[in-house]
DNA sequence: TTGGATACCAATTTCATTTTGGTTTATATT
DNA sequence: AATATAAACCAAAATGAAATTGGTATCCAA
């Protein structure tokens, strides 16, 4: 330690402005990381504790963020990213899902019935076909769910895309515990397979206004229907 | 392989047939997976060569999914869901943001319009004469976030305010790297400042579909705006 | 009382190992 | 000769132990 000869006797101050010389000089890596405390008291010829101290001044201004575990930083903290799915899905349910939809969905399907390629719509088809020929629930349920994004995907928008895929997420996360007793697969008649097909024929003729109107009906006999079940199960119980 | 003696000279049906019974039989685990191809192979007595035969029959009918290090489940492939912001806008950009946000946020209007409490209104006209005060261009857009923020709020579901969230969230990151030059605050007279006002008037009165039409029309002058300063930026260089 | 060294904690990363579906090759077996 | 089986190998993914890192408490000395 022959630095503490020369030493300034305002020591945090010191400290402080020979930090930012450092980090002015050196050049750091592109993510913007210094090097861990312990290198850089050594490397700065000060206690790990006194260095701590010119940090938080640093992070106090802004120039730093630090995160255990991870490092130092130069530049502002990033943006929480928490499109946390479990943390949504914990502070929502099964209404407030299916009010999303109806608000979103629509709007979705009136904007891939302007954007759709025939490639969508053909894989529109197949997932009609699929679900029609599903022996079971779960079949079902997967090309339901696969049609949906197709649409999605027929915006050709990446991000209304991503917004989708954070709502489907959610609301697999929060109908995950549902009843499932019921008979083994759905009836032939079943109200979504006409529903599914005109909102798939509005969407090939570019019928934008009737498409997300489609949509919205079917999403709200979905929605009907999910509640008659949580009644009826609530009533048997 | 004493299995041999009695084994169906239709070798490939015969697995699929058997594969079939065992799946049914046996309550897998929540997830869906199966048994690793080695185990299986294993305990129907047949080779794996011949058990991944009838692997690929179920796959190619949607009944399972496979994928490797990660093993077979039943049901159709589940959808990658990055909902990370950072992912999200990278793969994104301000047009595309500007499009989600004229698919979405007309609709989350028109549902806020039935759902505002009072003090939500209140907020929102807080907003509306903070933004009128803001002397410099980032206050602005503050208040301005903070009012479309509101309105997200408003809609009294916690599913809707998340994704709205996520949008916006996008939006910041993908407008990081934006030409900031210009006039130093907002003119009095810019025309967010009526089109704000009358959108918090429709959703005070409860009109759901001039809140809609009102927010649509003004993220499409946003977006107009947009285009000329980009295009405007564009010449200059 | 203050500052420095040390030890410890929990979050995170790193790295080697294991597991898994996919593919190739050699060896029987008919 | 044709086919099927077993074994080996590959790359993607999961797993788990160990190391790294910012944060905190403790002890010691000046």
């Amino acid at each position: 330690m022959d630095m503490l000869t020369d030493a300034d006797p305002h020591a945090e101050k010191g400290t402080v402005t020979q930090l930012r010389a450092f980090l002015a000089q050196s050049d750091l890596s592109e993510e913007g990381r210094l090097p861990p405390e312990r290198e850089l008291s050594a490397a700065l010829g000060v206690s790990r504790a006194e260095l701590r101290k010119a940090l938080d001044v640093l992070e106090a201004e802004g120039q730093i963020w630090r995160h255990v575990g991870k490092g130092t930083f130069m530049g502002s903290r990033p943006l929480d990213t928490f499109a946390d799915i479990t943390a949504l899905a914990r502070r929502s349910n099964p209404a407030e899902v299916m009010r999303a939809r109806i608000v979103i969905e629509p709007e979705i399907a009136r904007a891939a019935a302007f954007t759709a390629t025939p490639a969508d719509i053909a894989e529109m088809r197949l997932c009609l076909a699929r679900s029609r020929q599903a022996d079971s629930w779960r079949q079902y349920e997967g090309w339901d769910t696969r049609l949906h994004r197709t649409i999605a995907e027929a915006t050709q928008n990446g991000l209304l895309l991503g917004l989708f895929d954070t709502l489907n997420a959610v609301r697999r996360a929060v109908t995950w515990g549902r009843l499932r007793a019921l008979p083994v697969k759905p009836a032939p008649d079943h109200h979504s397979f006409k529903e599914h097909e005109s909102i798939v024929d509005a969407i090939e003729h570019r019928d934008m206004a009737g498409a997300a109107n489609l949509m919205r009906n079917h999403l709200r006999t979905v929605e009907r229907k999910l509640l008659d079940k949580q009644l009826r199960a609530s009533e048997e119980s």
